[in-house]
DNA sequence: GTGCTGATAGTCT
DNA sequence: GACTATCAGCACG
């Protein structure tokens, strides 16, 4: 179905359980606007962070720092991070938990709507796009980040302004809502969190980040 | 298909 | 000074 580009999603959808929350934001819209085009992508995959003791969750410390200062923000608010020195991660930021923990969903993958072309040439992808490289325009944290001109400029910013907003579309099943551990994790550091299926995905998606 | 490596710079200790 | 919520490219089977 397709979804309309106009029907932004208000606050009172972010009001609830950041769990909650990631499941239905499985199958809403992403949708940047710029100059040359507007692009869109559905989100198939996110994880959850923080709302509890979470020493995998950069806010995990309780206060804000300069880079986390986002995340302890208003729910459907955006916190944007960069990562490995070079690429830049999308977060839709959640309520706190119970105990007051900060809490945010990261978008880890989207499958491409509109805007492919520009996607493509904003991902240095050739085109035109078969099944293989469309898959990888937005396969990612990064990868989606790049595609969509995302950086840290949106660090804070509303979720429910343009030129960045998540829209409504049709709800994905329970039954096709599958859960994993998150990735990327160091037993290390983030001890049992590491384990914990806090990943949900859109099983029959084949455009997850793995 | 799986697995390893290097690139790269901001953040916190 | 150590670490990182990643990715592309390459090797190998």
């Amino acid at each position: 179905m397709e979804p309309n580009l106009e029907e932004i999603l208000p606050s009172k959808f972010y009001e609830r359980d950041a769990h909650d929350l990631a499941r239905d934001l499985l199958g809403k819209v992403l949708v940047r606007v710029c100059d040359e085009a507007t692009c869109a992508g559905r989100i198939v995959e996110v994880e959850v962070y923080g709302g509890v003791d979470d020493p995998s969750c950069h806010a995990d410390r309780g206060y804000p720092t300069e880079r986390t200062a986002a995340m302890f923000g208003r729910p459907g608010t955006a916190y944007v991070y960069r990562i490995y020195g070079m690429y830049d991660c999308l977060n839709v930021v959640a309520p706190p938990g119970p105990e007051g923990k900060a809490s945010a969903i990261l978008v880890r993958a989207l499958e491409p709507v509109t805007g492919l072309d520009v996607m493509a040439e904003r991902r240095g992808i050739a085109r035109p796009l078969t099944g293989k490289t469309s898959r990888a325009l937005l396969s990612g944290p990064g990868k989606l980040c790049q595609a969509l001109a995302i950086d840290r400029g949106f660090d804070g910013a509303d979720l429910q302004s343009h030129p960045l907003v998540i829209v409504d579309a049709a709800p994905v099943p329970d039954a096709e809502i599958a859960t994993s551990p998150r990735i990327g994790l160091n037993p290390a550091t983030c001890g049992a969190s590491t384990y914990f299926e806090w990943r949900y995905t859109v099983a029959t998606s084949r455009f997850l980040s793995r």
